[in-house]
DNA sequence: GTGAAAGCGCTAACAA
DNA sequence: TTGTTAGCGCTTTCAC
């Protein structure tokens, strides 16, 4: 069964034939270069008659264009560049495939890379990507984006972030409504009975922390539940930080009933800390996150969490750079998208102990 | 704390000034536009006196070369490709990470895809690595990789597989050495007390799950444990597949004490069906995984899994790219290497119930 | 509708 | 050591 040997690879190239370029093709069709060129751009000043027997020489020859040549002639490289925070955070690898996907889908490549929330590593990513000549970058990085704002300005490079405006036209932004999705989480835990509910927050540097934080506050308010104030713990978006944020938690004689963290991860730390502490979710205690990462679905038990849709977000992103690139300079151009967020009730909450309902 | 509010982008450029070429950098400096090059590449053929003025021309106007001019005329892209199974697999975003960083470290610059298991899709990211004149592909999709290898082959373009040798020089392997670690992990099994072990294979289409297997019954052999064919099963790599794969297993009258999964998602499905089951983890039933995903520590219990360095894996691809790369032709290069495994002992393993020992 | 020719920004001979 | 020049493969005027 298993397949260890060796296989001569097929399609063996006997000269080493260098690869056809559009002189070969224009050759072998006997039109000139540009009718060739004409043809792969779709220019319909072709006839039918040449275009057929152009198609025909590039299929016998496999031509492709040259990107770079392309890009260099053309002054545009349909490259989009994508910078998220971490790759290694589940969170993002499906917002890449799917900024992959629409980008592609739209004749786009993509450059990836991931910062580390590292300033200098950030510089070198847009640096590289400039180099590249991108037509746009998307900076997910949720708050890192500062230090290389000027870099990007300089360049005059278009530029989508979230929940982060900038005046520059060449800049579009992405909100993300965090507060449907809150106002459901607290008002489910109320449902539940809860009355004390703590919040795991992320570190106050990353605008989406402060702005989740701030939407909880909101949607506590509105429900007419107390805010205590030493339940509502900075923690850093890591499961280590869960495992913190939960002992701190558990340090109150009186603590939370319920807690909502700031993001999935984090609450996964929460259901480890509180297993290994051997109290059990959600009867002893609820958990809710924020995200919902494919592996919600899989902790133990499923995760309670807000939905916050990758793909919503990376077809936002998409779109937001595709009309900087493609609308005529002064042409109007959406330069706000909105991407919602709702509630998943799985399995990590329950009425309190001893609720009464 | 929020800054919710429009700030105005620094680095207003007044008029939209082209991007320096090198043509500038070269009047400012008061050279020739060679010496420019030169300077720029790093030439020793260059006097310490331009060479500082270059400079200080390429700082004040904040110049860098246009990568594709580069790559027309020097035909070299300095762009490898990886293309990897599917980047929401935990496994690859760690993979596609130390790629990077060490591909970045070497001044390349690289494209990355998911074939998600589509041969279509996986043709025309093949197909637009071409295109973009990538010097090298790294195919780390353990088993799908035949749909395009003529394809690649046609364009003479540097290969490098995970388990799969090829004939053509161009091409370079990465045999990944599994036998230490199953081998390590069925003792440890034994060691507990251990006899009737079960094996959540992955799909037979992938040449790395067919080494696993085949590792698994050779260790199995060495440790002189009878192999219970019902109990190995064909699973697919995935959580739900891990779900499905206990529930199998269960099925049995008198079923396995402890069974090691191909991959540490099949073990996380299966850690999670255990509990919905109420069965303990790892009193009731071992569970190993192998990979050793980052999420592997935080799972419930921590799971005892076979770790394989993605980081050496990745290491190791690259440098066979580079190799293929920057070996002059007829150069000797390493066409073979070696990524080991070993077992990490975390919480979900244990003696089997009723043990003496 | 089609072709000839001028570059895109850079590197690499070749001269000086 | 430095400069001049000929392209890399393509798109895009501009003639015809």
């Amino acid at each position: 069964m298993l397949y260890d040997g060796c296989v001569p690879r097929k399609g063996t190239r006997k000269t080493v034939a260098k690869a056809a370029d559009i002189r070969t093709v224009a050759a072998l069709a006997k039109v000139s270069i540009a009718t060739v060129s004409r043809t792969i751009n779709g220019s319909p000043a072709v006839s039918d008659r040449l275009s057929k027997r152009v198609w025909q020489a590039i299929e016998q020859l496999k031509y492709f264009p040259n990107t770079h040549a392309r890009s260099l002639v053309s002054g545009r490289s349909r490259l989009f560049g994508i910078i998220v925070e971490n790759i290694t955070n589940p969170f993002f690898p499906e917002l890449i495939q799917s900024f992959e996907e629409v980008a592609v889908a739209h004749g786009y490549e993509i450059l990836v890379s991931s910062s580390n929330s590292d300033p200098a590593i950030l510089t070198t990513c847009v640096r590289r990507m400039l180099e590249r000549k991108v037509e746009g970058v998307a900076m997910l990085t949720f708050g890192e984006e500062e230090p290389v704002l000027d870099q990007l300005a300089v360049h005059d490079i278009p530029l989508v972030l979230a929940e982060f405006k900038l005046a520059d036209p060449k800049t579009s932004t992405i909100l993300l409504d965090y507060t449907t999705g809150l106002k459901a989480a607290v008002d489910h835990l109320a449902g539940l009975g809860h009355r004390k509910i703590g919040f795991l927050a992320g570190p106050h540097t990353i605008h989406s922390a402060i702005t989740r934080l701030n939407d909880f506050r909101t949607a506590m308010e509105a429900a007419k539940l107390p805010i205590e104030k030493a339940w509502v713990i900075e923690s850093d978006h890591t499961m280590r930080g869960g495992v913190a944020g939960f002992e701190r938690l558990q340090s109150f004689e009186k603590g939370p009933t319920a807690v909502i963290c700031s993001n999935d991860i984090t609450a996964i730390g929460v259901l480890r800390a509180a297993y290994m502490a051997g109290l059990r979710v959600p009867q002893d205690l609820s958990v809710v996150g924020l995200d919902d990462i494919d592996f919600a679905e899989f902790t133990l038990p499923p995760l309670t969490t807000i939905r916050l849709s990758r793909a919503d977000l990376a077809r936002a992103a998409f779109e937001a750079l595709r009309q900087q690139a493609e609308t005529a300079p002064g042409g109007k151009l959406q330069r706000e998208f909105l991407v919602s967020t709702n509630l998943v009730v799985r399995g990590s909450t329950a009425p309190p102990a001893g609720a009464h309902s």
